[in-house]
RNA sequence: UCCUCGGUAGCUCAGUGGUAGAGCGGUCGGCUGUUAACCGAUUGGUCGGGGGUUCGACUCCCUCCCGGGGAGCCA
């Protein structure tokens, strides 16, 4: 069976054809079909005089998503959107769609996500997925180049990461466990064992969030590497992300041209990013009339005039301590600042990447676990990395859906991902 | 959790006290190069639920439900 990809090296040919009808166009003795396989778009033109009179009745009665399996010459025409169309010959119709919901006009998001299951098959919706499973490519080559070994975290935990108000609660034969919200803790000991490491899978929020820039499960991918100082962190940091964007730009040219991406914008984001200290990120604020004092988080717009000083990513460090994990390495310089980092993305994406150098001092981490009021007999394991060979290392979090949202301009999250887990909304 | 906007035909919306409308979709007909094709006809509704005010409520009031956008928090 022919793919609609590979039309253009069979030119002149016949060849038979499968896939799903998106419009047709009919004009009395004429009729152009828009056909859809999955690999692209091509547009059948059936003429009443070349037909059997069975087949041009199915060309008549076919509708918006039909299966049909087509038979026809292929030839190169400038009038057709893609500049080949298929003559056809013989057509089967192996199902009649029903009335297909999602139609060529507009509609509302409520309507669309309902119907995520077909909207999926619109091309916007498809070029952002083919972005998305680009970049999940695109992650585990830069990781496998780079040598570090794929560690797979658990989904079940026994107890929170970071705190236990945004945990999914299971029940675990009687006992509670908790859907994981980050594979950092685990990456940790796994660094002790080849170094470089790194994890890729779903992460589960219960934050009753609302907003573009979250869904209850995302995917975030997570390296962890051993005697990896917090200036090489930056570095690492700052190479992936240039190297991912280089990698869509690269590969996905036709899925950006489909969003209407301006690819300028990404062009522009190779090394070196810009690197500014929290304290300077308060004083441009500042100097922007906006409101903040120092010591006080971001909020989504501060970061939206932060990155707006840039035209790439902004690597933004030294936060200071009270504001961070537990687990992230006071400055040397400066015990108040954390050797803490975040990357935001242009263009209004805010944070993309978290990370951090993690302290390794046993002593220290303890009263961190404390001073947060964590129960230590729950982390102990934890602690264990650093009773037995302690090292430096760090590591950071990067969520895909928001790098994705951000590569291809889509404005809400819900787009970057098949199926978005949404606050209150699990269907389909 | 809070703020804000909304719920009328399959879809997108208009109608804001006096018998429910348009465009698209669907259906039927026309058209030999269409590009969300076009032209004509036609189909289509417990106006989110409940209660109240009124001679009369899609419209005003109360209440509940559902959805969009945003805030906080974060990736």
């Amino acid at each position: 069976m022919q793919r609609i990809k590979e039309l253009p090296k069979r030119i002149g040919e016949e060849v038979v054809l499968r896939g799903w009808l998106m419009n047709a166009r009919s004009s009395g003795k004429i009729a152009f079909l828009q056909v859809r396989d999955g690999s692209g778009v091509v547009q059948a033109v059936a003429s009443r005089a070349e037909l059997s009179e069975r087949a041009w009745e199915d060309v008549q009665k076919i509708t918006q998503e039909s299966a049909l399996r087509l038979t026809g010459t292929v030839s190169e025409d400038p009038r057709s959107p893609s500049g080949v169309e298929i003559h056809l010959l013989d057509l089967a119709v192996e199902h009649l769609s029903e009335e297909f919901p999602i139609t060529k006009k507009e509609h509302g998001t409520g309507f669309l996500m309902d119907h995520r299951h077909l909207w999926l098959r619109s091309s916007r919706q498809r070029a952002a997925l083919k972005v998305r499973s680009e970049v999940s490519q695109a992650i585990r080559d830069f990781h496998y180049e780079r040598d570090f070994v794929l560690i797979d975290s658990p989904i079940l935990t026994p107890a929170a990461c970071e705190g236990t108000s945004t945990l999914f609660e299971t029940d675990y034969f009687g006992d509670q466990a908790y859907l994981s919200q980050s594979g950092q803790l685990y990456l940790e000991p796994a660094a002790a064992v080849f170094g470089k490491v790194y994890c890729f899978g779903p992460t589960f929020r219960a934050e009753k969030s609302k907003t573009r820039r979250h869904l209850m499960e995302f995917w975030m991918v997570e390296p962890e590497v051993a005697f990896l100082e917090f200036a090489g962190l930056c570095d690492l940091a700052e190479e992936f992300i240039s190297y991912l964007v280089a990698r869509v730009l690269d590969r996905c040219a036709e899925e950006l041209k489909v969003l209407e991406r301006e690819t300028s914008k990404l062009e522009a984001a190779t090394s070196p990013f810009p690197r500014i200290t929290y304290t300077e990120a308060i004083e441009t604020l500042q100097k922007s009339a906006v409101s903040i004092e120092w010591g006080e988080d971001f909020g989504g717009d501060d970061e939206t005039i932060l990155a707006e000083q840039f035209d790439r990513p902004v690597l933004v460090t030294h936060y200071p301590t009270a504001l961070k994990a537990f687990y992230m390495e006071p400055d040397p310089d400066n015990p108040e600042l954390a050797l803490a980092l975040d990357v935001l993305a242009p263009e209004g994406y805010g944070e993309i990447i978290g990370g951090s150098q993690r302290i390794h001092d046993h002593d220290l981490l303890k009263r961190r676990l404390e001073e947060h009021e964590l129960p230590l007999e729950a982390f102990q394991w934890y602690l264990d990395v650093r009773r037995y060979g302690t090292f430096p290392h760090s590591g950071f979090g990067m969520g895909i859906e928001r790098f994705v949202a951000w590569v291809c301009g889509l404005k809400h999250l819900r787009e970057t991902i098949p199926y978005p887990r949404m606050l209150n909304k699990i269907y389909p």
